[in-house]
RNA sequence: GCGCCCGUAGCUCAACGGAUAGAGCGUCAGACUACGGAUCUGCAGGUUGGGGGUUCGAAUCCCUCCGGGCGCACCA
């Protein structure tokens, strides 16, 4: 782990140099960096290092084993090359020229291969509960990002249907991350890709009026290729309901009243579904609309200047293939309609014509095959295809009563996100998606999501929660307050309370970890941790009643357990309950 | 056939290239006459799919094989 992660990755957003945070363990952790820079320097003579030999990039990290220490760093296994000698003599040189008392630092050890491990004074812990009283809601948040724009674009979903659960996943993913960035300092987009246009949307116009024509008695089927689902023929009923001339009306004429009858009322479902979901976009981004103001025709006219197009049988091809995709594709067909492709690179260059630094696309992993070529394009128009970074999300497995749930668009036989929704609730629901990792398929356990027992981690976490306020409600109600105000935390001397605040400290930088690496699930990981650290510690010790000393010290505790759970699951879109 | 992702405890999954690979569930054995038992404590459970390689160090990187998922349209 590495408080500097912004600078790990070779993306775009990560030169400018962080804005250092005045958190606790991230300003010790940067003052045993410094000293170790420092102790390099002062002993290259020793190590027979040049005075131009570049000091390998190392970690200071909290190892796994706790009594490695709290912090540890591998600096004397890099040197060994350029020092020519045994990491354990580099290190017994290194330690020669740190001044632990300047560092809070208790002790120094040299372990395993030559891992230089540094136990801190055990009161550096007495400054964790006053920051995280004094921070609130805000404890945790960072200027990492610097304010710089970055977009997530996600869902996305064509608007001829119901949600599904990959478009769940998706949600629950684009929205934590975006959650996530923010929370550390960007300037988050949440955006929403209208498939307005196209094949898809001609068939969806086609359908409408198959089901219009149905409605009025007569024997119309929908076309092969349409949509089945049935939700298109409450449409149908709604627009007849509503413009009864339909018959009378020129067939051209119809058909796109239609269309726009049904795409309004499908994007307007999908919008009240999602924010059920807790979800909320900043931009909805018509595809329709970069034809009408010639975006796509621009575009497509700098790749040919450019010199990366090329006609054949008819159509115009873009030489994806020399930018690293698997074959050529075509940007305009025979008939002189472009393609999708065309469209989305329009699309990608006006996120970059927007002033957006990092974008992220969070696809399902039925669409990894456009990763390449989409990249290939950006660098075609002469950007930088790194700034595009997607998200590759594995497909959704269901399972009910044991078994597979098979899932089929065509003939309607899916789960909805409403259903969902109805099914195991949103708090469920977003935390069952996002405690995965994005590449890892999910097998999503419809029963083990609805169950409301020990068997269901969602629960585990909002227990601590609800647990924590209730403790509060029954402070308020008997008589006896110590203030909380006066507590003195050097009294949380038990192995389970200093645990848990050990914890608390490391929530800021697992934070920027999970948001760098786009990696929602570790705040999972981390909100589960914390509340059985916080269920341990409340088994074990009283808080009410615990003394005039300790009560209002652990009452302390115990707030900031709350706090910081409920950040925690703010960011996974997951509520917290007072009580349940 | 080619490309991408995955393979870790009985099940579902973690683990910035680091030290003795960790959680939850399940199994088994236990725990408060006061703050919510949707809790806690403990036991058992592993050749990280197989085999090579790189590295001081590999679940992690490279090669190869096996198994699973998904792609490879003038669809989106």
């Amino acid at each position: 782990m590495d408080w500097t992660s912004a600078e790990r990755k070779p993306r775009p957003v990560s030169r400018s140099r962080r804005s250092m945070m005045s958190y606790l363990l991230a300003g010790l952790r940067a003052g045993i960096e410094r000293a170790l820079r420092g102790a390099v320097e002062a002993a290259r003579p020793e190590l027979g290092l040049n005075p131009d030999t570049v000091i390998p990039s190392f970690t200071v990290e909290v190892p796994r084993e706790k009594n490695f220490g709290d912090f540890a760093t591998n600096l004397a296994l890099l040197l060994t090359k350029p020092a020519r000698r045994s990491p354990r003599q580099i290190a017994d040189i290194l330690i020669n020229h740190l001044k632990p008392e300047e560092l809070q630092v208790q002790e120094v050890s040299i372990a395993g291969p030559g891992f230089i491990n540094f136990h801190l004074h055990p009161d550096w812990l007495h400054g964790v509960l006053p920051e995280i009283e004094e921070g609130g809601e805000d404890y945790g948040r960072s200027k990492l990002g610097g304010g710089r724009k970055v977009q997530v674009e996600f869902v996305s979903a064509n608007p001829t249907g119901l949600l599904h659960m990959g478009n769940a996943r998706g949600a629950a993913l684009g929205d934590s991350i975006a959650a996530l960035l923010s929370f550390v300092g960007f300037d988050v987009t949440r955006e929403f890709y209208v498939n307005d246009t196209g094949h898809q949307i001609e068939n969806l116009a086609l359908s409408m009026e198959a089901r219009c024509l149905q409605a009025l008695g007569l024997d119309c089927p929908v076309p092969e290729n349409g949509y089945h689902g049935e939700d298109l023929i409450d449409t149908a009923a709604r627009f007849l309901d509503r413009y009864s001339l339909f018959m009378d009306a020129d067939p051209r004429e119809r058909r796109r009243a239609l269309l726009r009858f049904a795409l309004d009322e499908k994007l307007e479902a999908m919008r009240t579904t999602l924010e059920s979901f807790g979800v909320r976009y900043d931009v909805w981004f018509s595809e329709q609309s970069l034809h009408d103001r010639g975006a796509v025709r621009e575009t497509l006219e700098r790749l040919r200047q450019r010199g990366h197009l090329y006609e054949k049988d008819g159509a115009l091809w873009f030489r994806a293939a020399a930018f690293g995709a698997a074959k050529d594709e075509v940007l305009v067909r025979a008939n002189g309609v472009p393609t999708y492709f065309a469209a989305d690179i329009a699309y990608h260059k006006d996120k970059f014509d927007r002033g957006f630094e990092w974008v992220i696309n969070i696809w399902g992993a039925d669409h990894h095959g456009h990763v390449a070529r989409m990249k290939g394009s950006l660098a075609a128009l002469g950007y930088d295809p790194d700034f595009l970074e997607v998200v590759i999300m594995q497909l959704v497995r269901l399972y009910r009563d044991g078994e597979i749930v098979r899932m089929s668009k065509r003939t309607g036989q899916y789960v909805t996100l409403d259903e969902l929704l109805e099914d195991v609730g949103r708090d469920a629901a977003r935390y069952f998606f996002v405690t995965r990792g994005a590449d890892s398929h999910l097998d999503f356990d419809l029963d083990l999501a609805k169950s409301r027992t020990n068997e269901n981690p969602v629960y585990y976490i909002q227990y601590a929660h609800a647990r924590i306020s209730s403790v509060f409600r029954q402070r308020a109600e008997r008589g006896s307050k110590p203030r909380i105000e006066e507590a003195d935390v050097s009294a949380l001397s038990e192995e389970a309370e200093r645990a848990l605040v050990r914890r608390l400290a490391d929530f800021p930088e697992e934070v920027a970890l999970a948001a760098f690496d786009l990696a929602p699930h570790r705040i999972a990981h981390y909100a589960h941790d914390v509340a059985g650290l916080f269920h341990s510690f409340y088994n074990a010790h009283r808080i009410l009643g615990a003394g005039d000393e300790l009560e209002p010290a652990r009452l302390l505790l115990a707030k900031c357990t709350r706090t910081v759970l409920r950040s925690a699951m703010s960011l996974l879109g997951v509520s917290a309950p007072e009580r349940m």
